[in-house]
DNA sequence: TATAGGGCTTCCAGTAACTGGAAGCTCAAC
DNA sequence: GTTGAGCTTCCAGTTACTGGAAGCCCTATA
């Protein structure tokens, strides 16, 4: 199977696939041609970790998660383990994203959004009121 | 004034003035040792900078508005412009952390967590069930 | 006065995970 | 035989820094 099929059937840009061969987490074989040649069990780890990233896990996270996934006397803990740790990055992110939020739209809302220079936006980030106190 | 003290005040890493510098975001003076020398209007520049970062503005936005802040003829529809575009990224990012969020939470719940391979995690990666339909 | 230290300088490399693009080989079709 | 698509490798660029090396500068102390 050429490149351009498992792209198409992995949901992976050709370019990515490469750069995963790259850094070791698919090896296809070669074809005389030098063509890749994938199997279909690269293309179902090529699947797993398009779904891995979709989800937020870092390339090196998915390097775990597949290695567990083909270890067959792994422990169910120890992939739980990963996941909840990534889960609570993913939380943090939101939780700072959220302040940015907050704080923004505050802002936003404050602005006029006329023609005039006056702007609280600016005005917040030249010198904030001191915060708690 | 020397770096370090410009970091104390403005809470930027001395690395990071530097690299501000090099982008043209700041232009200290230089002494005749060739150190930097840093007047209030950089320092408040460079905590302007730091408080927009903070907001998560990209350093092309942060430079558009530190341009606007120095332009008193500025209109502060451009600002709120500027301002509204980023919450709306903020929010695309969080509603995609959030999608995240609940499909991993749910599969962290699924999973025993235990010293037998059984994973609904690693299992979903696997082979999703399909969504919707 | 010699030296030790800490602060300052520049420059290079590395980070994360790709992505774009150039140069060039291969293959199938007309 | 030639065209065009698909494949190959390799290099550079992205974002916003950060770490580290080599080396100058300044101050204080012995």
């Amino acid at each position: 199977m050429n490149i351009k099929e498992v792209s198409d059937r992995s949901g992976l840009p050709a370019k990515t696939i490469r750069y995963y061969e790259d850094i070791g987490l698919v090896r296809p074989l070669r074809a005389e041609n030098g063509y890749r040649a994938f199997r279909e069990q690269d293309v179902h780890k090529l699947a797993f970790l398009g779904r891995a990233r979709a989800l937020g896990f870092s390339i090196d996270d998915c390097r775990t998660l597949l290695a567990l996934y083909q270890d067959n006397r792994r422990e169910s803990a120890h992939v739980k383990a990963v996941a909840e740790d990534h889960l609570r990055q993913i939380d943090e992110k939101i939780a700072q994203l959220d302040a940015m939020r907050n704080t923004l739209a505050h802002l936003v809302r404050a602005c006029h959004g006329d023609d005039r220079p006056d702007c609280p936006i600016l005005e917040d980030l030249a010198d904030p009121p001191a915060r708690g106190s």
